[in-house]
DNA sequence: CAGTCATATGACTACCTGGTCATATTGTAC
DNA sequence: GTACAATATGACCAGGTAGTCATATGACTG
């Protein structure tokens, strides 16, 4: 999909490509994405992006991959360790992922984009799989943790799984852009914005989150 | 942006019109899905199209308006007075949106695809401002779920509002297409298989949800 | 120098889109 | 039947797209 060639580049020129394609994809649908317009902008001919990659969903699922790879990047980093306390690895999981997603605005957005249908058959089912993986590896937390006697076992795993997918992923991303108060066109091209939310601030929603998720909304009576 | 001469039509043509607009809307996104193929498909002239709405936009509009006057009447059916316990009242704002997701799946995939974006500002702002009056809903209620001592005081209003937000909507979908085990595209083209899911299996979940909810997924030690 | 291979190029094609408009058809009232 | 307004029509336009390909430019080898 991706051509040597384009591996084969100067790092630098490969970059700016890459910045230009992201830039492109992220403000816009798939669909509306235009290559004419990535290739003007990074100053390069029509048909050496076909040199590159074999078609417009090719360059696209390359971003997707690179995605993909930077927030693993991040879980990494997080030193997420599932054998541990639920609650806890929950946390740095819920964690890692808010980082990335304020490291990385433009990324995530077409991570978004891309989840709610591109129209391309071939995307769609690269991004079913990455939403089984996730759902499938909160199950198996879900499951340890109720082995462990923290996670009540009463909880449905599967749906649990699936509601905790959508609130660690667009979620919190809703909940920022709306104590920011700005939107989402201003949140992408002022990535100063992201970078400048304070480390407490994000533990301190992270913390919300995971409390809520430990003992629900009811009054403890 | 409708004109009149679209509700001036006889019911059977306009239905017949609106059927095909909301398939091919529901199947492909904004950008893709084609005014040429509606026109096509309903077998009328592309301009009588520009007769009954003013552009494309428009028609998208006219629909997500539909779409938001069906889940109303959803709400409604369901009998959901404010008043009354925190969450028997949204069990029963769940219970409702799960009928309307199961009734009108492809109404709903069309308010999905707009809320991630078509491109179009004017559709943007209109989601924009549905999504906030959801949250503004969500958090009276949980306001007065507080007040009311129901809600635990520690809760972030805000936040919560959010993630409700995404779990009555995309997490409960979500979890509805694992367990039908059967594609987005299916699930849009054999509305037998929304219909076909019984009360039983819709309370069970919502009650599972609501109780996930009220009490967390810690174990009660 | 010549020869060979990888890379770069941008004019070009084929296609499809949203949208327009002069014309034709219909319905209605007198 | 005639006059008038409402509605329907589809050929047509301008604009944009993804993708191609013959040609040009390097860059490296002997």
């Amino acid at each position: 999909m991706v051509k040597q060639t384009f591996l084969n580049l100067p790092k630098e020129k490969r970059e700016r490509i890459i910045e230009i394609a992201i830039e492109e994809f992220a403000s816009k649908p798939y669909t509306k994405a235009s290559l004419s317009n990535i290739v003007n902008r990074a100053g390069i001919a029509k048909g050496s992006m076909y040199q590159y990659f074999e078609d417009k969903r090719a360059l696209f699922r390359y971003l997707l991959e690179l995605a993909a790879q930077e927030k693993l990047a991040f879980l990494k980093e997080a030193e997420v360790n599932s054998d541990v306390n639920f609650f806890e690895t929950l946390e740095k999981v819920m964690l890692a992922g808010f980082r990335f997603n304020l490291a990385h605005p433009q990324l995530s957005r077409i991570v978004a984009n891309a989840m709610e249908g591109t129209g391309e058959a071939v995307i769609q089912e690269f991004m079913m799989s990455g939403r089984k993986m996730a759902c499938e590896y909160f199950m198996e937390l879900l499951k340890r943790g109720q082995e462990g006697g923290e996670v009540s076992p009463d909880v449905n795993v599967r749906l649990t799984a699936n509601l905790l997918n959508r609130i660690l992923g667009e979620g919190l991303a809703d909940y920022i852009l709306e104590i920011m108060e700005v939107d989402l066109h201003e949140f992408l091209t002022k990535p100063e914005i992201a970078q400048n939310i304070s480390e407490d601030t994000i533990k301190n929603i992270v913390n919300e989150a995971i409390r809520f998720l430990r003992n629900g909304l009811e009054a403890q009576s």
